[in-house]
RNA sequence: GGGCCCGUAGCUUAGCUUGGUAGAGCGCCCGGCUGAUAACCGGGAGGUCGCGGGUUCAAGUCCCGCCGGGCCCA
């Protein structure tokens, strides 16, 4: 392999290598065989642009790293991508390219099945696209089989769906207030209702004359005055205050904690509060419509014109404590109406016109007739005051025009009834993490019917045939029971137009019975999925491989995808369709703000992919460390610290693969068994750790917390093996011979490698392919084929893990010594002093001495107790918190304090006797050598640094031997760098020329021997200045020549 | 108005399910070219873990309230 690491020439090389070799087929036809199985469902994206955004790509990198991870497992993987390609995204992305107005331009100028062909044609375009992009980050899935919600198989099983909630009785057709779209032309569900606009609306008080009197009125405050003329009641409060204010001889009625608002905001100043009362006596009370002689709807609604308690509907936030009432245009409005008995008045159209029922205003835009009607209502004296006011109001999601409420009818499936089943369900759900499943709970807990239908003409058509004769209600399941009933010819494509010219032979009376126009509501499509994109005979596959391991999206689709995968789930199939779910966040920008091309922060992919500097594992690496279900900020900085880490793991085998092929070491002849007697404890270590970590992240990834796995194994390669590992075992490799001490410890770096490279491959999949395919020798056609480590218990060995935890501590204060002497840790010394609080730790030090003493560089090192450090300085006794506890329980804060401030006298008394004794609070308590840590400052001539288990002392005098042994290692080093300069090979041999100062001619002449061995050189000539290289070196203020050639 | 999430060193964050003396990277200060890698390695300083209560011998971690930020519903 390279020794220098390129990505983005690498990952071009290996989805070359990918694609020639035909690797993702050959994986899927390997893993057909397994076994057991993993069913996962693609949360189907919308192709509505071809550059999928960051935050998707996040998206399908942890579903493609799931489903390589599962492979490795073993599991028989179903991995087939979606495309959710129905609905108002892209039949108004056709308006626009079409200059198409209104929705009946579509029928009348362009054709409806034109308009459907494009439609398609688009979607079509745009999934190739996502496609190869996804394709191009190494995204492992079926992109040759993607399940599609245009396919006429997924259309023709989704209406299954219909005639189960049928069957079942839930399907009806009935009137709700629901949002429309006027420009669309369609009804608008709720949670299509996400896009708010500040709107700019009239903001009137109007004054309806109450019957029978001359000069009193209800006053009411409305900002959509064209739902006045479809008024039919008034509510209030019973419970609240009201009163009648006296404005130029008028009595206006209003609630009395709004009075001083409106008069206020109405520019009213002379007025009087002349009664307050409770809103119970205004019950009943009748009043005239000020627009009833211009509406025709109004006539005949008298005896509804009256006041009616709507208890805590009506607030006081806003308004004057008596809301005008339109059950035809108001959510409330409509449910009290119901309960009253009361009529629903509706009267505007698809486009949002008045219909000849509102009387002058027919044919007028609803929000464009505003004027008029306030107008109107000024020149009937029931004008209070008319201003303006900016509101967030609902907006179509897809062309921005301003929603309107309409009671409309329309197909619901009733899930309202299937609460109780719902909850239910939802606890036998995995969810990660754990509130995704508290939210969904709250939702389902005030869900309401499904409005299924949609009047539109791109999406699939509901299966819902009427009888003209008879108004029988018949409902297909599928396209085969279709043609069993059809009495004209059923067409290949299912969809609109050509569905629409079916007929069906009505089985009741033998009549015609012709399909209703409306097309299903787009989360109908993907939450049909689980079953609907299994194909022909889904039903039985569904027996084979239901139901859904894991659905993966991000937390939007808890109220969207996988609520409505969970209504159908439990309408079909009486259970939820999938075992498990996981729940990602948001890409942010840097400052935590949502990325759009508008706001010019958008980060494309390929600036990441495509940048030399970084790659598409640097951004898998990145995307997969976030915690998967937070949101994230993108940042560069992080990406670069990522690059870094992966350069690393890519050092690390390079190192091992060169000495490895240098010494032709080949795995396959050796078993652990055999080599166990040369293993040294470092290597026992890394077996301890590696089986761990495996452990671990097996643990994790039953949870599917992919975040874990990429931190853990990026983690153990570079903290454990490259920054400590490495340099304890590098010596073993110079060996020339094939030592079992040095072949231990290639076998053993071999299989932790190994294993490492499978269980990263599910991260960065690129690299390692890339290294796989140079390193492992028992290989297989790719590092996907693989099969994760297993876990060797017999290994994890809490007690070395423990000694070598200490040895690092301890080298660490060393260090620190040396840098508080200014001693280099280059140049060896003779001993180095470490003293211990606790038996147990020294017992573990002396267990790990020699590992010790190459971290610190020394020729010997002392370990002892604590006492040992008398001899080096005074004494101190500081309280042990964790041991204290659970001795002394409710003492432990004043014994801390007690320690604190005697430190001294308490560390001799231990130190003599083994404790210290006191009384606290009136109880004796014995402080022993387990409840304090001892610690001493340090005598002249000696360097201390203390850590929380001990004391690490040194010399603060370097010897002459050790000086001598220094400046050779200084030597030593040169030698090394220009035999890189000169591109000399880690096998090949040198000769060398070093010319001292006289005063070190001598001392060097005794080192040749050692210089030979550790620069690999043939001959030292001391004195002579030659060779191919020949540079002057400055070492502890002393010349040096030194001359190096090839030998 | 209701629901959910987040708050840890100057910056970015791990730790929380399973309570025990708070870790990492960058930045800052000080060192180093101990035959993979200077695109590297080492040491140090720097943290009232948003605030206040509670449970506990012991709380970043569990419970309650508040403050600030974000998302969803209305």
């Amino acid at each position: 392999m390279p020794s220098k690491f390129d990505p983005l020439s690498t990952e071009k090389e290996i989805l070359k290598f990918w694609e020639q070799n035909k690797i993702y087929e050959k994986l899927k036809e390997y893993n057909s065989k397994f076994e057991k199985k993993f069913l996962f469902i693609d949360g189907p994206p919308y192709p509505s642009s071809p550059i999928p955004h960051i935050g998707t790509v996040w998206n399908k990198v942890i579903k493609d790293c799931i489903l390589r991870y599962e492979r490795l497992a073993g599991f028989r993987t179903y991995d087939q991508p979606g495309y959710d390609t129905h609905g108002l995204p892209i039949e108004v992305a056709i308006e626009k390219q079409l200059g198409i107005q209104k929705k009946s331009d579509i029928i009348e100028k362009i054709g409806v099945d034109n308009f459907v062909n494009k439609c398609k044609e688009f979607a079509l375009n745009n999934a190739s696209s996502l496609t190869a992009n996804f394709k191009n980050i190494g995204i492992f899935m079926d992109w040759n089989n993607p399940y599609m919600t245009l396919h006429n198989d997924y259309i023709s099983n989704s209406w299954m769906l219909i005639k189960k909630a049928y069957e079942r009785g839930l399907l009806y057709k009935g009137v709700h207030v629901l949002h429309w779209c006027p420009r669309c032309e369609t009804t608008l569900a709720d949670y299509e209702v996400s896009e708010y606009k500040e709107i700019e609306d009239p903001s009137i008080y109007v004054k309806f004359k109450v019957k029978g009197s001359e000069n009193r009125y209800l006053v009411i405050w409305t900002t959509t005055p064209w739902t006045l003329p479809a008024n039919v009641f008034v509510m209030i409060n019973k419970d609240y205050e009201y009163a009648e204010v006296e404005v130029n001889n008028e009595i206006l009625i209003m609630a009395k904690d709004r009075v001083s608002d409106v008069m206020k905001e109405a520019g009213i100043k002379n007025y009087k509060i002349v009664r307050t009362f409770k809103g119970v006596e205004l019950v009943g009370l009748q009043y005239i419509h000020p627009l009833a002689d211009i509406v025709t709807a109004q006539k005949g609604l008298d005896n509804y014109h009256i006041v009616v308690d709507a208890g805590e509907e009506v607030t006081l936030t806003e308004g004057t404590g008596l809301v005008h009432s339109a059950p035809g245009h108001g959510d409330i409005d409509f449910e009290i109406g119901k309960k009253i008995g009361a009529p629903v008045v509706m009267l505007v159209n698809d486009r949002g016109e008045f219909l000849p029922e509102a009387g002058k205003y027919v044919g007028k835009n609803v929000r464009s007739a505003a004027e008029e009607i306030i107008n109107d209502l000024k020149q009937r004296n029931a004008l209070l005051h008319s201003g303006k006011v900016v509101h967030r109001y609902p907006v179509c999601w897809r062309c921005k025009t301003p929603l309107i409420l309409r009671a409309i009818e329309q197909w619901f499936i009733g899930v309202s009834k299937l609460k109780e089943e719902l909850l239910k369900e939802i606890d036998n759900v995995k969810w990660v993490p754990d509130w995704g499943k508290t939210r969904i709970g709250n939702m389902v807990r005030e869900i309401r019917d499904w409005v299924i239908s949609r009047q539109r003409f791109w999406g699939t058509p509901l299966p819902i045939w009427i009888c003209k004769n008879c108004g029988n209600i018949i409902v297909i399941g599928s396209r085969d029971e279709l043609e069993k009933v059809a009495i004209t010819k059923v067409p290949e494509d299912l969809h609109r137009p050509w569905i629409d010219k079916v007929v069906v032979r009505c089985n009741k009376c033998g009549g015609e019975a012709h399909r209703v126009p409306d097309v299903a509501d787009v989360w109908f499509d993907s939450g049909v999925a689980f079953f609907a994109s299994l194909g022909k005979d889904w039903e039985k596959k569904w027996k084979e491989i239901g139901p859904v391991d894991l659905v993966l999206e991000g937390h939007d689709q808890l109220r969207g995808w996988f609520f409505s995968l969970l209504r159908a789930g439990v309408i079909l199939l009486d259970r939820a369709p999938y075992n498990a779910v996981l729940v990602h966040g948001f890409m942010l920008d840097e400052q935590g703000r949502e990325m759009h091309k508008s706001l010019g922060n958008y980060v494309e992919p390929s600036q990441v992919t495509e940048n030399e500097k970084y790659g598409r594992d640097v951004l898998r690496l990145w995307l997969l460390r976030n915690t998967t279900w937070e949101d994230a900020k993108f940042s560069w900085k992080a990406l670069d610290q990522t690059k870094r880490d992966l350069n690393i793991i890519w050092n690390v085998y390079v190192f091992a693969s060169t000495y490895m092929n240098l010494d032709n070491f080949d795995p396959r002849i050796y078993n652990l068994d055999n080599l166990k007697q040369y293993l040294r404890i470092e290597d026992l270590w890394l077996l301890s750790r590696y089986n761990r970590v495996v452990k671990e992240v097996k643990e994790s990834m039953n949870d599917f917390k992919v975040h874990e796995l990429a931190n853990k194994m990026t983690s153990f390669i570079i903290d454990d093996i490259s920054r400590f590992y490495l340099r304890l075992v590098r010596k073993r490799a110079w060996n020339e011979s094939n030592d079992p001490d040095k072949i231990a410890m290639y076998y053993v770096l071999y299989e932790v490698l190994k294993g490492s490279l499978v269980l990263l491959s599910p991260v960065i999949p690129f690299t390692t392919e890339r290294i796989y395919q140079d390193f492992v020798v028992d290989k297989k056609d790719s590092v996907s084929m693989e099969s994760l480590p297993e876990v060797k218990e017999e290994f994890i060995n809490d007690k070395i893990e423990k000694e070598f935890e200490l040895s690092k501590e301890i080298a660490e204060a060393g260090l620190n010594a040396r840098a508080k002497a200014g001693i280099k840790l280059r140049w060896p010394i003779k001993n180095a002093y470490v003293f211990l609080v606790s038996d147990i730790d020294v017992e573990m030090a002396n267990n790990v001495k020699e590992v010790i003493k190459f971290l610190l560089n020394t020729k010997d090192v002392e370990i002892g107790g604590i006492e040992g450090y008398r001899r080096f300085s005074k004494i101190k006794a500081t309280p042990n918190r964790g041991t204290i506890g659970p001795d002394f329980k409710r003492l432990t804060n004043k014994i801390v304090e007690y320690i604190e401030n005697n430190s001294e006298k308490v560390a001799s008394d231990i130190i003599a006797k083994g404790y210290h004794e006191v009384v606290i609070e009136g109880e004796p308590v014995q402080i022993k050598v387990n409840h304090v840590n001892i610690l001493e400052e340090t005598e002249e001539g000696y360097i201390s640094a203390r850590f929380n288990k001990g004391v690490v002392v040194l010399k603060k005098e370097i010897s002459k031997e050790e000086e001598e042994e220094g400046i050779v290692r200084d030597i030593i080093r040169r030698i090394q760098f220009m035999r890189k300069q000169l591109n000399v090979q880690i096998n090949d041999y040198i000769l060398l020329y070093i010319k001292a100062p006289e005063e070190r001619t001598e001392m060097l002449k005794k080192w040749t021997d050692y210089i030979k061995s550790e620069t690999r050189a043939k001959e030292v000539i001391i004195g002579e200045v030659k060779g191919d290289l020949i540079l002057p070196w400055e070492i502890e203020d002393e010349e040096y020549i030194i001359g190096v050639s090839k030998s």
